[in-house]
DNA sequence: TCTGGGGTCCTATAACCT
DNA sequence: TCTGAGGTTATAGGACCC
């Protein structure tokens, strides 16, 4: 999907349409998810400091992210993906590989052609929103053929011309090559995908380790014969918070640390996992990161003992100087549920004792937990954050321009509609509440029978629905 | 005003087992 | 009984992806 989330706010908010539209985290350390194509022309793009990307577009429109928007509209394009194939490969909410030879619709270049066409055309019927389609004899080139296509196209790779295609490309297009292995590699005189044909295997693994530089020349030569993989079970859950200012009370800390235990087994169990090992996650003032782990003698869920282990592990970590993030996941994830919890309880318990024993207790300055009193600005923000959904009993339904100084401000449109007009409301007004989003296209076209007639063939290209890239 | 949040995979090292 | 080789697991860190 093209700049996927900002192009869903601008389907939800009429006013938007045309403007740059920046979402992503809006506090003092947020980073920039996607913005607009009418952002990027001045320099806004993923990954940057929000505070950056504001120098760049002051008047752009800031948005927090809407998952649920953003899940439901994914779950629509995946449901057509999966009338292409039975092998569909999801990469992220927005973006996915689909294996069209396992699905029997495609068999040569024009079928291909076709059938990534009329998907462009479902997708934006069903959605609203726009796809790029790439379309190769692999997943590592249907995906670059995804980024050429970008926005709004669909680029096919010729069988044969791979090659030649991929030569002059800088190493940064392949896929596992980051900015770390793209400087390791510069230095060592390899800019383009040719310079690493060319260098061979054995200096490629010499270079960037056993792994990587097979894969790393394997993929230089246009070879990838990775399979499109459906439904692939998580490894890990986790959660981290990132403060707007650093961490520096030690009984802060610990506070923190429990709730974010508390938040990873929630989504643990959501998932209906358990898990074995518990890891912390700590980003000190100075960016560095550490983490420590321990693993259980069995899998659990349980909240107390993933929080237990999390507060031995943070016993062990220095974090004199501040805490800028905090972290906690499980690994080692099982279905089944460790049935006796008691007792792993105990034994946890019993380690922190002896650890106990073992340790000089550490000078602690105690006082007690400051709870900040949360301001009114505070208090309005989480209540009326920008960009979500409300409804007015007069007005109908809108979405949050901004809040402040007691205020909240609503722009009353819909999806589809004309842009809508702005009004003010006190935060605290009984006739405004939240509400979900609307669906980004009214009626939408019917695809339940969709593709019918399908050719029955054999050996055809992969494509990839491509997502967002960072530069 | 630098640098989010969710993940995956790979590597190195140490400990432990056979 | 000691030693060594080799495998597996735990742990920590880092690169990478969207």
């Amino acid at each position: 999907m093209d700049a996927f989330y900002a192009s869903a706010e601008q389907a939800a908010k009429p006013s938007l349409r045309g403007k740059a539209v920046v979402v992503g985290g809006l506090g003092p350390r947020g980073v920039v998810a996607t913005a607009s194509y009418e952002a990027r022309v001045l320099g806004v793009h993923s990954a940057m400091p929000t505070a950056q990307a504001r120098r760049l577009a002051p008047n752009a429109a800031y948005l927090v992210p809407r998952f649920s928007l953003y899940r439901s509209v994914s779950e629509q394009v995946m449901e057509l993906l999966g009338r292409l194939s039975p092998l569909v490969e999801p990469l992220s909410l927005d973006e996915a590989f689909v294996d069209l030879e396992a699905g029997g619709v495609a068999d040569d270049t024009v079928s291909a052609r076709r059938t990534g066409e009329r998907l462009r055309t479902a997708i934006r019927e069903v959605t609203g929103l726009s796809g790029s389609v790439g379309l190769a004899g692999s997943k590592m080139l249907a995906k670059i053929a995804s980024e050429q296509a970008k926005p709004d196209g669909l680029v096919l790779i010729e069988p044969g011309t791979e090659r030649e295609l991929l030569a002059p490309m800088s190493v940064r297009t392949l896929p596992g090559v980051g900015p770390a292995t793209g400087d390791h590699l510069r230095r060592a005189g390899m800019t383009t995908v040719n310079d690493l044909a060319e260098a061979g295997e054995a200096e490629l693994v010499r270079l960037v380790g056993k792994a990587h530089g097979h894969g790393l020349y394997r993929m230089a030569l246009g070879l990838d014969d990775r399979p499109v993989v459906a439904e692939r079970d998580a490894k890990s859950v986790s959660v981290e918070d990132t403060f707007d200012v650093d961490l520096h009370d030690r009984v802060r800390v610990r506070a923190e640390v429990e709730r974010l235990a508390v938040r990873c087994v929630e989504r643990l169990r959501s998932a209906d996992r358990s898990g074995r090992t518990v890891v912390l996650k700590v980003r000190r003032y100075d960016f560095s990161t550490l983490t420590r782990s321990e693993t259980l003698r069995g899998p659990t869920d349980d909240p107390t003992v993933v929080r237990e282990a999390a507060a031995r592990l943070l016993e062990a970590v220095d974090t004199t100087g501040g805490v800028r993030l905090l972290g906690v996941g499980v690994t080692g994830l099982a279905d089944f549920t460790q049935e006796d919890l008691f007792a792993q309880a105990a034994d946890a318990r019993e380690r922190a004792a002896r650890a106990e024993v073992s340790e000089k207790p550490v000078a602690e300055d105690s006082k007690p937990v400051e709870e900040e009193p949360e301001s009114a600005e505070q208090l309005a923000a989480r209540r009326w954050p920008a960009g979500h959904d409300v409804r007015h009993t007069a007005h109908g339904h809108g979405w949050v321009q901004g809040s402040g100084v007691g205020r909240v401000t609503v722009r009353f449109e819909e999806p589809g509609g004309p842009v809508g007009r702005v009004v003010t409301f006190r935060v605290d007004d009984p006739e405004l509440s939240p509400a979900d989003p609307l669906p980004l296209v009214r009626d939408p076209v019917d695809y339940s029978s969709w593709p019918a007639s399908l050719p029955k063939s054999r050996s055809g290209p992969v494509s990839a629905a491509g997502g967002e890239s960072r530069p």
